[in-house]
DNA sequence: TTGGCGCCTGACAACGTTGTCAACGGTACG
DNA sequence: CGTACCGTTGACAACGTTGTCAGGCGCCAA
């Protein structure tokens, strides 16, 4: 900037209003320097903006992997909303390690992101001291662990694996197995419970032996499907607490000879991209996740009145796809979408 | 770090030290300061020291879209490998606009990141002359137009789709649809032109009629199939140019009561994540995309002698599952991969 | 004892920007 | 004609680090 200055015979003060588009700037120098800042194909150094700002134009996310299916769309989410405030986003995958999390976020306060969106954190409140300390936003989007103080987004897993439940039991199920994820994570519990409670409201028995552990992962869920399969023969329907456990749920039954949804119904949650591209369509709870990532990203650039709610609760709802259908000899009831009359 | 510095009684340049572990600074005084820091905890500011040392400690890659499951592979990779020399990744989609590519690494130059990784880039040589004047590192992984002095790497698109073709007419068909993407993509256009070649050295005619547009995208590719299995209903298998539009095709078929690989054989190319889940199986060209990000991250962190190679071609191979067998009425042959004797 | 050497340490400048403030010239208004 | 005000401009400091350099101190060998 020295440089445009210099040779624009302006100060360097000048040149950076120039730059900036602040006002005060008479035309002609306006022009004169931004011919010069032209020719010299000079960009303005960010790192010492952000230096001086005391803002970093950057936006932090932490998930537990971009490689899992779940976060691009909620990474694009964020991206799309911090770029339309002139922020770019800097990815960190933390392997749902808490440690690791919590690195990944002093990383990120280091770098002095002006926020931190946290992807299914799985770390506590200590994790976040040094985001409080140095004054950085941070926006949760389903917290494991409450995080007081820190704005959260969250949705309704009980109340919508409950639904699901309460679908597959209209479709006509009476035996409906369960893959659960991590028993550690907060979701899955939720969404086991919701399960539960969908059996009790239907009359149902609960049976510990039809839930499996597919720790919320194809792989595990492939393995775990095929020992529930083995173990409960009866079962006419499997409700997957994510749809990347449902797809491998599908490809275990697949490959073990059964037809989905006619043999078995499978259904999942989360409404990943996957879930309408694969055939049998997969039958899921809707989660807004490019939503949700586009509004944590704009809680955290449009800051919030502190007496608003710290949580917000989006909403979800059952989208109806191939994978799941009445169970066999029993015909399909006319919308199994609305509760029995 | 002033503060810290007043605290232990020390200088500020001695604090510094003690923070980036350099040599010569005495125990006990290492100590001390290291005890005040802990107790105030003290982060540095990454900012302040890019500024002073002009390295950024962070790369940047732009893709087309990080919510594209093509990428999220390669993001990791690049991740895993910036993580382990200490830097962290700025991810930014372009959406395969040139305009938007070029703004995009202008922006990552003004970051002043230490380098930048381009996934498929649409962008031509100018694009990058912003990152050429900062002396910024640049790899390509797989760009669409020569970029000449930038280190790419790339796969041979036109072989492994040739070889893919002789692998299907092995299997026994004499009818092979194509799925191209955008013709404007050079991979796109080198993994037609395998296509043709392969079918040439079947002896197998060309029809410009067994190829229709999926622009490199599940939902085009879901119509083109239904468009070209209208038109040409002889085909016994269909040549996806991508695995999203080989997913894609296989709902089209499924959709239309066609099973798969009994009525109709679907391949694809790239073996991203997804081939492996779904049911059928993906039978596809494997692409080493996590090591590539990996890859493309240690050429800008340990940096190449110029006089090196200033393109890497990766290794493919055809991964097979279950979406291709051999066409109906004609018994599976012993073993595909083998050339014919 | 003295000179030399190595280990510690700190003062200072610099990185490239932006915020603060003061100064200057011109114009409008009293 | 004087004064107040506005638009324009620049000098200077500051942001929080790290690189450079010089100085002090203790130890060892001559």
């Amino acid at each position: 900037m020295r440089e445009v200055a210099r040779r624009a015979g302006v100060s360097i003060k000048t040149a950076s209003r120039v730059v900036n588009q602040e006002p005060n700037v008479a035309p002609a120098t306006r022009r004169r320097v931004e011919r010069i800042i032209a020719r010299l194909g000079y960009r303005p150094n960010s790192v010492a903006r952000s230096m001086r700002t005391r803002r970093s134009e950057m936006l932090g996310l932490v998930v537990p992997s971009i490689r899992n299916p779940f976060y691009p769309a909620i990474a694009r989410g964020v991206e799309d909303t911090a770029r339309a405030h002139g922020r770019t986003v800097v990815v960190v995958s933390a392997d749902r390690d808490p440690e690791r999390e919590a690195d990944c976020i002093a990383l990120l306060v280091d770098r002095r992101v002006d926020g931190i969106i946290l992807g299914s954190p799985v770390v506590g409140p200590a994790g976040l001291s040094p985001a409080r300390r140095a004054g950085i936003p941070v926006v949760a989007m389903n917290p494991n662990v409450s995080l007081p103080g820190v704005l959260s987004l969250r949705i309704d897993n009980a109340g919508a694996a409950r639904e699901m439940t309460a679908y597959l039991v209209r479709l006509g199920h009476r035996r409906i197995g369960f893959l659960d994820g991590i028993p550690a994570l907060l979701r899955c519990r939720e969404r086991l419970a919701g399960y539960r409670s969908g059996l009790q409201a239907a009359g149902l028995p609960f049976d510990a032996d039809d839930v499996e552990r597919g720790d919320f992962a194809y792989e595990a869920a492939y393995h775990a499907t095929q020992k529930l399969l083995d173990r409960q023969r009866s079962l006419t329907a499997l409700f997957a607490g994510n749809d990347l456990m449902a797809i491998g749920a599908i490809a275990a039954a697949v490959d073990r000879g059964l037809r989905v949804p006619e043999d078995l119904s499978v259904v999942g949650f989360d409404d990943i991209d996957l879930a309408a591209m694969v055939r049998p369509g997969l039958t899921t709870v809707h989660q807004p996740n490019y939503e949700m990532g586009a509004l944590a990203a704009d809680l955290i650039l449009n800051p919030q009145p502190p007496s608003g709610p710290l949580t917000r609760t989006m909403p979800t709802r059952i989208v109806e796809r191939q994978s799941a259908g009445p169970p066999r000899g029993r015909p399909a009831p006319l919308d199994p979408t609305r509760p029995a009359a």
